[in-house]
DNA sequence: GACTAATGACTCGTATACAAGATATATGGA
DNA sequence: TCCATATATCTTGTATACGAGTCATTAGTC
């Protein structure tokens, strides 16, 4: 490998820092932040997961969940409840505000995907299922 | 989008995230990181380059280059030194011990290319043209 | 030469990301 | 019941990443 731009660890982390910095603009109108959406829209779907099913399924450590969640309780986007039966646990709850977001939140992030994939054209297809492959650690 | 899998910024950031952890583990080694080799490859093969070619060549703001400038003198594998003509430029240099790690820390990144492109196969090609041109911020 | 604009490096505050470890709680078996 | 193990959350320390702003220096213009 000659130089830096051949490196695949690069060109990737460039890539995705690019689609974060678009995301992030689109976002920021709303106060959130690319990772404070992904939750709110899990959450949103499904009311009272905890921080570890969240973190399961968006591919989170606990140590960076517990700060995000922080921050968006402190937003009055999300509230923790204790498990009544088992009390390690915090169940999470989108609040009334958190879900007045939902939609635009939304619509700025399909824009976002419709950007990028127009762009891309035909290469999309491929380029979604290598992504895929690549996020579930099988490549 | 029904689905967090389905938005862009989401996959792509966990693609990247999945490769930079492979990438940092690979690295690891040898006491350096992912953006750290990146530094002191462009400069091993041109040295005396300024913060901001470096963050030109690299997209990195410049406060992230100076935190990573400051590790980087710290483990002794690169040096500052003022330019002479323009004061407010410090040129940097890869110090003998830096030059040391540069065959093995390639190497080790060539290994990681082969072993994503051969996982994505045909695909590869496409993959890769994708991520430059989302990297270049094109699409 | 004096003034203004631009530039390079740095500082500060905030937000992921992760390793390592601490704490509280739950579960299983002796 | 007691104990070892496992689990959920949280804490701490380190490393990018970026917005905003500071400071010194340089360049451009009059």
């Amino acid at each position: 490998m000659e130089r830096i731009e051949d490196c695949i660890s690069f060109v990737i982390g460039k890539a995705a820092q690019q689609i974060a910095r678009r995301a992030r603009e689109k976002l920021a109108v709303h106060g959130v932040t690319p990772i404070q959406y992904a939750i709110l829209k899990v959450l949103g779907q499904q009311d009272g997961q905890s921080g570890a099913e969240l973190g399961a399924r968006l591919v989170m450590d606990s140590a960076t969940m517990t700060g995000v969640i922080d921050r968006l309780q402190a937003s009055g986007l999300l509230e923790r409840q204790a498990d009544a039966d088992d009390r390690r646990i915090q169940r999470l709850f989108v609040t009334e505000q958190g879900r007045l977001l939902q939609k635009p939140m939304d619509a700025a992030m399909d824009q976002l995907n419709d950007e990028v994939t127009r762009n891309l054209g035909e290469q999309g297809e491929v380029f979604w299922h290598a992504l895929r492959r690549l996020g579930e650690n099988r490549g």
